[in-house]
DNA sequence: ACAAAAGTGTTTATTGTACACCCATGC
DNA sequence: GCATGGGTGTACAATAAACACTTTTGT
């Protein structure tokens, strides 16, 4: 941060165009599996990218900080009310070609939230936004280098969901576990929903032993059919990890898992 | 990223100061355990913060990548040639009152060398630099937000060591099992020394199946006494990742996990 | 010869998976 | 009743830790 002479002198200088986007995920849990994780898009008009999506973003403004510029974006942008929803950063993209029209610095942040409590209240200045599934979006579809983001941010999910807690940002406030497995399911592999019922609750017995994950004594109203499931509530923190991670492999994903940004061997 | 049109108009009015903080972490295998694991840092002689440590870093050119001007600062600060060594993202730190001196936005890097492939040389325009142990070094005697930048780096390199394959970043091209282990040992958990020979080289079983960790065939010059080791080579890509987490925890250090950035419950 | 450290194998405890069984609901 | 899905317990397989033993060096 600017310690020698010359870089001091220009220190108050803005030198660069910072924008914050957003990768806003959530699970659709009546979808099928395949298509039940979802993106948040925006279907651009402009002349240069006519038909493309992007996600959605602002530029950064002075005194704002980074998730609040994308609670801003998802409010301004499809008119998302995102104050309390849960968000980290991703990672800064800085390739110097990314942005057609100069050179932009964008901060992607990424925001969870279950499908449940998204409301799309298309407003004033509100752009046409479309949920679309993670596993059957097309890159070229994507605007930017947008694409990389939503890649990165796949991968983080897929990792986060098995060493932490943010599972339960994409659920209701009671949910059965039925439910939460198809969390699991629609994000790091179908085949979960093959795995037997016992087995997936024997991974969460240190959350229910703490309990971090409490039955709410009610049983959920019935599905189709079946016995329904028993009501819980997550009370843990949001950051909450696991000593051991899930055993759970993510699907075997192929392509490079960058996680890691900007690496050079 | 600038898709309403009154963010459109001011796309290319740059509006932020963009730095690169690099937090380079060594691991002195000569040292105690609890003080091979280091970290470099720079000592300041501004006015404002006289006597206080600080990362190596630099403002963004225009028309530079992250890790392009993360070398630069390396190499300017601390006069160091890191054009070949391992980096990476670490996060964005944009507190607005993080600088005194105006709103600078730092994208911190982390970068890891073996020790013995480190030469300080000091020439013109270097500062004085100095390595410090991470495990002894006072949060408060790093100026801006570099504590921070650090805890999260720590977190970083701790979560990492244990999924992929960083490790041998910090070794020389041919090194003995005992000094890998030493590295484990130096930023996880000291006791891993006590941990059994046999079953440290279990965990990396599925690594000299794979070829990733070859022999290389001579034994290690005599320590100081009892056998000599093996000598290894580490083949592999520097990106992999073990399928299964590795099991040993990390030492239960307290305080906020911080490897999530700009985390709002 | 002895101590110290490295390498190899076996035993035991813990953890993950598979399976069998009972419970509650819709038809 | 019967099919379907949820909840509970047990049996088997895989993995981590503990331990015993051999090899190679310095003193």
């Amino acid at each position: 941060m600017a310690e020698g002479l010359p870089d001091q002198v220009a220190a108050l200088r803005p030198n660069a165009v910072v924008a914050v986007d957003v990768v806003l995920f959530t699970v659709r849990l009546g979808d099928p599996t395949g298509r039940a994780w979802q993106v948040l898009v925006l279907e651009r008009d402009d002349a240069a990218f006519a038909g493309r999506l992007s996600l959605p973003g602002v530029l950064l403004r002075a005194d704002e900080t980074f998730d609040g510029a994308a609670r801003r974006a998802l409010a301004a942008k499809a008119g998302l009310d995102a104050s309390q929803w849960y968000l980290e950063q991703l990672g800064t993209f800085a390739a110097p070609d990314r942005d057609s029209r100069g050179r932009v610095i964008s901060v992607a942040q990424l925001a969870l939230q279950g499908s449940a409590q998204i409301r799309l209240a298309p407003g004033r200045g509100v752009m046409r936004a479309a949920w679309l599934p993670v596993r059957a979006l097309p890159p070229e579809s994507l605007a930017f280098d947008h694409a990389d983001m939503l890649r990165v941010a796949s991968n983080r999910v897929q990792s986060k969901l098995r060493y932490s807690w943010i599972a339960f940002q994409l659920l209701p406030e009671t949910f059965t576990l039925s439910e939460l497995r198809a969390v699991y399911a629609a994000i790091l592999d179908p085949a979960l929903l093959r795995l037997n019922t016992g087995n997936f609750r024997k991974a969460f017995e240190t959350l229910f032993a703490a309990d971090v994950l409490v039955p709410v004594g009610t049983r959920a109203r019935a599905g189709r059919v079946g016995r329904p499931g028993d009501l819980y509530r997550f009370t843990g923190p949001v950051l909450g990890r696991w000593e051991r991670e899930l055993p759970w492999q993510g699907s075997p994903e192929p392509g490079p898992d960058d996680t890691t940004l900007d690496t050079a061997g």
